[in-house]
DNA sequence: AATGACCGTTGCACACAATGCAACACTGCG
DNA sequence: CGCAGTGTTGCATTGTGTGCAACGGTCATT
């Protein structure tokens, strides 16, 4: 692994909390300012850092577009995203859309309720792995030894009284989960707010993502919620039908 | 500058157009490919990089997320204020910097008329959002759905003979403001009272903050208010680019 | 004005870390 | 069964990144 880059590349995630001067750049990375200073003008000169007027650092606009362009080549998200929206209009609740990428779960999409109280989430985060239902979805879909590995190496945070207390009860829940073809979060990652989510297939029937559901307790019980789980449920086969009935990209030769 | 970050900076472009095996990223980079492969493994450690089933090389996710959480934590207020405060040496009058939330829009800046006669406002206060010039630019940007929501659940109250008197008066309003890219308010908050506003733009285009000069008659007509407008809008894209990370010196790169 | 403190920047000599090479392991294919 | 195509590893070499110290600019303090 190269050094030289292992250091260039933190200094991202440093500057994503917020713009950084010199100094502290060269503080927290453990080295002299003028090694830091040129990282800084590498980064620079490919536009993923940003130099503002009070010559500060912070995170340039190549990130972005790049950022963007990678989830354009996301070719579930592309094909999801029209069933995603037209399942918002039906429902009018927060839906959901993540995949599975070494050991993280994260949204790739997301269209927002049309209701007033909605729930905090962003494209591109890591969700809270131990409790989403699209993660419990997507974890128990991995190969017996993948599964273990990261459910062993996972941390439990007790979100609310019904959080996934340790990887036992993880693993279990994974297992029916897997059995049911559905998952649930009902309360577990905040007190108040519940999901239904539901596998989205490829053509070699492994789950290559998941979407969900989600809405509050003031506007929706949990059992008004699971009402709509067929209907979650035929979206998701819509699209995995889609994702895997046709050629995704239009990939070279033959 | 570091040639062997430089390299490894290289490579995300370059996946950004798709997958690419091993052989491919060294070719196109003009090194080895054990010089690659290491370059590689370092980008994948960090997560800038993921490594799909065929062992073919894509953008990671740490990239969605680092960009995301990048436009999260950027303040509007902080790059922007320097370029209110410049526009107030020229102008004279007050200048206010305003965002949308959760159906409210609030101002979050103000840069004090230097003449005697001053309008009433304080940061952080709610502004009148059915006759502010600023109101009007962030909420034309919402997408259909949500601007009606929002305009729907809105009481119009009559501040004036000129403010706006109803939801369909000021959806009309909105779609003129949104067509031609700035927004007036003259006279419907205080009889006296005018503003010009214009957007402030993220890199994805979509407005995340606008700003307005506002004067009294008693100090300027509202035709001659109206002159400063292209400054006003200069001013605002300005802020624009700089918040979008767009590089307004001498950079070329690509 | 003059002083000092604080940043960012640059040139340089040294050492280490990145490089290319060649050999190896693995897979699928003819 | 070998062959051609991958990705991977150990190693010697040198080129490249490093820390240091000195420089230059800006700002606040006196």
């Amino acid at each position: 692994m190269s050094q030289t880059v292992d250091r260039a590349l933190s200094i991202l995630p440093l500057l994503a909390e917020g713009p950084a001067d010199l100094g502290r750049v060269a503080d927290r990375l453990g080295v002299h300012k003028s090694t830091a200073l040129r990282l800084l003008r590498t980064l620079h000169d490919h536009g993923f850092v940003y130099r503002q007027a009070d010559q500060r650092y912070r995170l340039g606009a190549r990130l972005i577009s790049l950022a963007q362009e990678a989830m354009e080549n996301l070719d579930v998200r592309e094909i999801a995203h029209p069933h995603l929206v037209r399942l918002n209009e039906q429902v009018g609740h927060t839906v959901h859309l993540a995949v599975h990428e070494e050991g993280e779960v994260l949204y790739i999409d997301k269209v927002e309720s049309r209701y007033p109280v909605r729930m905090y989430s962003r494209i591109g985060k890591p969700v809270a792995i131990t409790v989403a239902a699209v993660a419990k979805l997507l974890l128990a879909d991995l190969p017996e030894n993948e599964r273990r590995a990261v459910v062993d190496q996972l941390d439990y945070p007790m979100y609310t009284a019904r959080s996934t207390p340790n990887a036992d009860g993880f693993l279990k829940e994974l297992a029916k989960v897997r059995e049911q073809g559905w998952a649930t979060d009902l309360g577990g990652h905040e007190e108040s707010i519940n999901c239904v989510a539901a596998p989205i297939r490829g053509a070699d029937g492994r789950v290559v993502a998941a979407m969900s559901v989600s809405a509050p307790n003031v506007v929706v019980t949990a059992d008004e919620l699971l009402t709509l789980l067929p209907l979650v449920r035929r979206t998701a086969d819509a699209i995995s039908g889609e994702y895997s009935g046709r050629t995704p990209v239009k990939e070279v030769t033959t």
